[in-house]
RNA sequence: GCGACUAUCGUUCAAUGGUAGGACAUCGGUUUGUGGUACCGAGAACGAGGGUUCGAUUCCCUCUAGUCGCCCCA
């Protein structure tokens, strides 16, 4: 029955629409745009083409000052591969993010730093280490107009270091602790939660070497995110030693894996020597067979990284904070001594993926020219939480909305009404309009549907007596007050409807 | 970096080898001084390029982007 009637319905439209007249101007519109489009796409193909072809056979410098003078590519409008816009509808979360990261660094004692988004290429080879897959495969590296080789930084904390260095912090009284937070990029393959370009939060302490730090941090990472929604989090921890036991280890493993090299594959076979950390955790079978067998790090450890971990892991104990002991976690940058962690949240399927991680590096600041003085350091994954947050429906940040909303009739009205909002914004009253608007009721339509509790109308008649007609959207009862006393009533109506 | 899947108005979901329809949203209107509901109307899409075909949004290829798995990590 029902869809009889729905069909009778659509015919009916359809017949009324697509009346012969209309039916070919609707046809004739549609080719007289769709042809110019074609043949402009095609023609400018065409151009793009030809400078292309001249462009190889000039010189160098022509071709600079043929780009300049270059015909217009076809606009693509979408952000590159992996780099996302972040709209308004997201907003509330990552102010939310914001605002708890912000008075967690207030509430543990960090200053905010910021630092270019490009450094040397070599400040983040140097630190992050040459072996690593980020430095190796996923670094924006460029040279500049001026020959210096660049790189967009891929994590915040080589940046914070060069700095402190830099600056002389390391006569700061002692800890000295940072927060830094911004985008980072990685030339990696995207998919949901892993962009090129994301935003990390990162929390640095320099000149403390006790481990109670470092369980301090798990704890602070803790409290962020059990803060933000996110609860069902898990820790893993490892200790990975000194430089020099890492070392002794590395080559031990390096000895170790060289008796199997023909059984690893090709291409991991380049890392037996310079990074056979990576083969151990690579997910072939017949690696997984090796590294059963391989030496194993923890036997590794000095006497004094043990001792580390274990006041560590105490620390963690009195926390009561869940902690997996992971010694397969390694992380990605090479700078990392001693305390390792890595905080990963569950995901649908069981699946669990990493929500961010730190650990200790004792040794960068000295690897980099500075003072001997130890550090700790954990960065956060914030596209990742957002994301989190939202699938836990987690509570996020809303603005405050406007309650109030001001409608204008006729231009005199319209002149009056931009003094009235002024009045309005200097009494702390959030007020929203559609000045743009002249038709009453469209204005009203607008104020429903924005929710807001008094509606403010200015016609002709009130802009000449200098009234305002106050109107309370929920029982749509109004009075007209002059304009003096607008503001004050307008409080007094908008406390007696809260309440 | 490897493998796989996907791509239709702003969003979401249809249909189709003969160029596309709805819902939500947007804008306008229902005698230019009064909102919610209702009604009427408008604008708005086949990711890009090639191929097969008389004709491709539909079939094939390439590219681009997204998603999934691996890798890596945040």
């Amino acid at each position: 029955m029902v869809s009889k009637k729905k069909a009778a319905k659509k015919t009916a439209k359809r017949a009324s629409k697509k009346s012969a007249k209309k039916v070919v101007k609707k046809a004739a519109k549609k080719t007289a745009k769709r042809v110019p489009k074609k043949a402009a796409k095609k023609a400018v193909k065409k151009s793009a083409k030809k400078v292309a072809k001249t462009a190889t056979k000039k010189t160098a410098r022509r071709t600079a000052t043929a780009r300049k003078t270059r015909v217009e590519e076809p606009l693509v409008l979408q952000p590159l591969r992996g780099m996302r816009d972040i709209l308004p509808g997201d907003q509330p979360y990552w102010e939310q993010v914001r605002r708890v990261l912000n008075k967690a660094a207030q509430e543990y004692g960090f200053n905010r730093i910021q630092t270019p988004l490009v450094e040397f290429e070599n400040l983040f080879v140097r630190s992050v280490g040459s072996t690593t897959e980020v430095v190796q495969k996923e670094m924006y590296s460029f040279v500049t107009r001026g020959g210096d080789r660049v790189a967009l930084r891929p994590e915040l904390t080589a940046g914070n270091v060069r700095a402190f260095i830099q600056h002389g912090m390391n006569v700061w009284p002692k800890p000295v602790k940072l927060f830094s937070m911004g985008p980072v990029y990685r030339y990696d393959r995207p998919q949901e939660g892993r962009y090129r370009e994301h935003v990390q939060g990162n929390f640095d302490i320099y000149g403390e070497s006790d481990p109670i730090i470092d369980a301090q941090m798990v704890q602070m990472a803790h409290r962020i995110l059990h803060s933000l929604g996110i609860k069902d989090v898990v820790f893993h921890i490892n200790s990975i030693g000194t430089p020099k036991t890492r070392a002794a280890y590395k080559k031990k493993l390096t000895k170790y894996l060289e008796k199997y090299r023909r059984k690893i594959p090709a291409e991991l076979r380049a890392f037996i020597t310079d990074n056979p950390f990576r083969i151990l955790d690579a997910k072939d079978p017949v690696c997984a067979e090796i590294a059963a067998g391989a030496p194993r790090a923890v036997d590794a450890l000095d006497p004094e990284s043990k001792e580390h971990f274990a006041r560590f892991v105490e620390y963690l104990d009195e926390l009561g904070i869940t902690y997996v002991k992971d010694d397969t976690l390694v992380r990605g940058l090479d700078y990392y001594t001693q305390t390792v962690f890595e905080v990963f949240v569950r995901g649908e399927g069981g699946k669990r993926r990493s929500l961010g991680g730190g650990g200790r590096y004792d040794a960068l600041i000295k690897a980099l020219g500075g003072e001997d003085m130890p550090a700790m350091g954990f960065g956060l994954g914030l596209d990742r939480i957002v994301l989190e947050m939202k699938r836990v429906h987690a509570k996020s940040y809303e603005l405050p909305r406007p309650r109030v909303f001001l409608a204008q009739l006729g231009d005199l009205a319209k002149k009056k009404s931009l003094t009235i909002f002024a009045m309005l914004q200097k009494a702390g009253i959030l007020t929203s309009e559609s000045f743009g608007r002249g038709n009453l009721r469209a204005q009203l339509r607008k104020a429903e549907r924005s929710g807001v509790d008094v509606a403010i109308i200015i016609g002709q008649k009130e802009a000449l007596d200098g009234t305002v007609i106050l109107k309370d959207m929920m029982s749509g009862s109004q009075e007209t007050v002059d304009v003096d006393k607008m503001v004050p009533t307008v409080k007094k109506l908008l406390k007696n409807i809260s309440k």
